[in-house]
DNA sequence: GTAGAACTTCAGGTGGACTTGAAGTCAAGG
DNA sequence: CCTTGACTTCAAGTCCACCTGAAGTTCTAC
């Protein structure tokens, strides 16, 4: 049973504190995305900021992010001491205008969506839905798109 | 070699308009996303139309859309006559609330981070970065979440 | 000191969206 | 008619982010 919470966390205690699988925040510590330390018996004990960093993982992760991305943004946290307000805004400022990036390509297929199915046009140059390569980038990898550049392909064939 | 344009596309036609793999248009074809005929030697032939349909796939996609999620949507389309503006125009209407909604909540998310990381309090009732379940949905079945709403966890501990 | 919860590693599994390769068939220009 | 590129099916492989289970070990409250 876990009672008290003392400095250093449990595998089982960062996960209920986080809402990840203890299996996951496992994975975490093998990838690097977070650090541990072990006891004299080999189990593993993280620091507090631990639950920080992996509540970043999951919000990063809910925006599309992958781990590999997470992992170089986190990289610039300091390994040896506690993150400051200072290392997480620096976190923080990288990644704000890829959110905002990301916001503005949603737009903008939103707005096509209403002006390009809507009126059912998707004429081919002009149109967000045929010209997608611009539009996959804006989640990072998730799926992969395979959406080649074949704008050479795109003559202005009207497509009925 | 791929001459003129007929009125049946074969799959290396309709892959090369759309900018996917030939694979992934058999893969549509096969989970019925799109219509196909066949020739009497059994190759498949497409109406122009698919193209469209595919362009549909790739941006749906491109914002976090399953396959599933997106061959319900293109039921709705006829499946024995070209979709007409009205018949796309119910998709994208159907579809609209829900891009207005991720649109949303990824502004949420920046602006959390900017008042949450930025100040470095992630103070955990308030932060979204801590209490991430409701971004989780944004973006459909991506990688798993597993963001188990612990807010019964969460009483007000002072992350340092 | 002991029960039992929580931990360990490791191998293998899962799901989605395809890709790759093999072995064979079809279509169209010369 | 023949070549060649494009197509066919089917099985198996890939990648990511984990999950599951087994078999064994550690930790902690009593």
């Amino acid at each position: 049973m876990r009672t008290s919470e003392p400095d250093l966390l449990s595998v089982g205690q960062v996960a209920d504190r986080c809402g990840v699988a203890a299996s996951a925040v496992r994975y975490y510590d093998d990838l690097g995305l977070i650090r541990s330390s072990r006891t004299a018996g080999g189990q593993r004990r993280f620091e507090r900021d631990t639950i920080r960093r992996i509540a970043f993982i999951s919000a990063a992760q809910a925006v599309g992010r992958s781990l590999q991305e997470i992992g170089d943004a986190l990289a610039s946290l300091p390994d040896r001491r506690t993150p400051t307000h200072a290392d997480w805004n620096r976190v923080a400022t990288t990644w704000r205008p890829r959110l905002d990036d990301q916001i503005e390509r949603l737009v903008a297929l939103r707005d096509q969506l209403d002006a390009c199915i809507g009126c059912g046009c998707l004429s081919l140059e002009r149109c967000a839905m045929y010209n997608p390569t611009d539009v996959a980038a804006s989640l990072g990898p998730g799926p992969r798109y395979l959406l080649g550049d074949r704008s050479s392909d795109v003559v202005g064939v009207d497509e009925r």
